[in-house]
RNA sequence: GCGCAGGUGGCAGAGCGGUCAAUUGCACUAGACUGUAAAUCUAGCGCCUUCGGGCUACGGAGGUUCGAAUCCUCCCCUGCGCA
């Protein structure tokens, strides 16, 4: 299902193919979140103008959201209306994001610093403690969802999974927090490694694959531990999940703890990450696939990435700027010819002024807008990574681009 | 000219004797967002500050009061109605 083209001579970096049931994904490759069966703000049609390749949408969110209405399911597919290659994520990150997550108002990366960081947990801004709505038992876990208790595990997230038909399926497991002692994730780890193992006995479908996921937080004896025993398993390809430590550094040092112990020949993908930065790391260290809500959720909160780094499309200054999305911060700073945006928005002549116009005026349209180009933004540059790769000069196009774009 | 209703911070609009530099919304400024219960959230938004506080403010001028955006008088202005 996956081959290897090309290797970068100086990282692990590497080109790759992904052949699944609905076609072929190019890798280094950008999953879009798509969680309720839709990309948020775009119609099938859209995504398809977005050089998106793979959307991956989630287990627990659709279990609750379909309801008996998950029996007659026709799968993702024809459910979206979009006919490339779909992933689903198992319902193991909800085990964190409705329980400890809420609890202590963190992510999966308890600082989002920079890099060296001050360390200390503070609160994301904005996001107070809320109630856990998550029980967890070795069994399974127990969700509080509209007040009621759900009870979600191994088995079911498989069968769930069938069902919604994605290519790419994930082991159910148990996402820890930052916050987390060694005990804790140490404990939590058993569970996700028993949890794996049931995955790979609940799986029917032939056409699907199978990933398992890598725990351990931000231990490296723990992330050994569990890369060496989720890498032992005959699954089709390997996720590397959960806390990912408490900087971005950290986040990579997992990383490179992880990589060593799975299979070269089988795709890696890296669990809700990331960040433009993030994905030049990535793939350096060896990472294939990446998905995470950053291009569309920012999209939607008006952050719009250009060849300059992002801007804030909702700022004043942007009222009546007859210019492209895609150019200088400022303004005056003018972009090559060859940096011009090419995504669907942007080739109507979208200008600056008229998208901060409909953000204002609260038209649907400047969410769609908006997310259209960010998510080309992203699959556009992974493109050009790949590119890069294959042309033997990753690491000068990194720091090309990661000095322009800061 | 008469009658009625009003004039509050960039705008809209609360307040109607002290707890008011003044609720709230918009606008504006800065920031956050990492396997989506986030088209969301946070902070700031008169001037100065050694961050304790100080100063100037609610159309204008007087007045009552220990104390006024809030009560009284006159003036100016706006809207509606009648002439």
């Amino acid at each position: 299902m996956f081959k290897v083209l090309k290797k970068d001579d100086k990282t692990k970096a590497r080109v790759g193919i992904l052949t699944t049931e609905h076609g072929e994904v190019e890798t280094p490759s950008y999953v879009v979140v798509g969680t309720h069966a839709e990309v948020r703000c775009l119609t099938p049609e859209d995504i398809l103008e977005t050089k998106t390749q793979m959307v991956i949408s989630n287990t627990y969110h659709l279990w609750q959201t379909l309801g008996d209405k998950l029996k007659t399911f026709p799968g993702l597919h024809k459910a979206m209306g979009w006919n490339g290659t779909f992933m689903t994520d198992s319902g193991g990150f909800q085990v964190f994001s409705l329980g400890f997550a809420r609890e202590h108002g963190v992510s999966k990366i308890a600082n989002i610093f920079p890099d060296e960081g001050e360390k200390g947990f503070s609160l994301p801004a904005g996001r107070q403690a809320q109630e856990n709505l998550v029980r967890i038992t070795d069994e399974g876990v127990w969700f509080m969802d509209g007040g009621k208790e759900v009870f979600l595990d191994a088995k079911l997230s498989m069968q769930i999974q069938e069902q919604l038909g994605a290519d790419i399926i994930l082991a159910f497991d148990e996402c820890t927090s930052p916050l987390h002692d060694h005990a804790y994730t140490a404990e939590a780890l058993a569970r996700t490694h028993a949890w794996a193992k049931i995955g790979l006995q609940e799986k029917k479908r032939g056409d699907q694959k199978l990933y398992g996921i890598v725990q351990g937080g931000a231990f490296r004896d723990l992330r050994e531990e569990s890369a060496r025993f989720i890498g032992s398993l005959p699954f089709d390809g390997f996720a590397i999940g959960g806390s990912l430590g408490n900087t971005r550094a950290e986040m990579f040092e997992v990383i490179r703890w992880t990589i060593p112990f799975l299979r070269e020949e089988a795709p890696r993908h890296l669990l809700g990450i990331g960040k433009i930065n993030d994905l030049f790391e990535g793939v350096e260290e060896g990472i294939d696939t990446f998905d995470c809500v950053v291009p569309t959720r920012e999209a939607r909160h008006g952050g719009i990435w250009t060849s300059l780094g992002r801007i804030n499309i909702l700022k004043g200054r942007f009222s009546g700027d007859v210019s492209p999305l895609q150019e200088g911060r400022s303004g005056s700073e003018k972009p090559s010819g060859s940096m011009s945006c090419a995504c669907a928005a942007c080739a109507e002549g979208l200008t600056r002024g008229e998208l901060n116009r409909l953000f204002k005026a609260k038209d649907a349209s400047a969410a769609r807008l908006a997310t259209i180009h960010n998510v080309y933004f992203f699959n556009d540059l992974m493109a050009q990574i790949r590119q890069s790769i294959k042309d033997n000069r990753f690491l000068e196009f990194k720091n090309e681009t990661l000095n322009r774009l800061s």
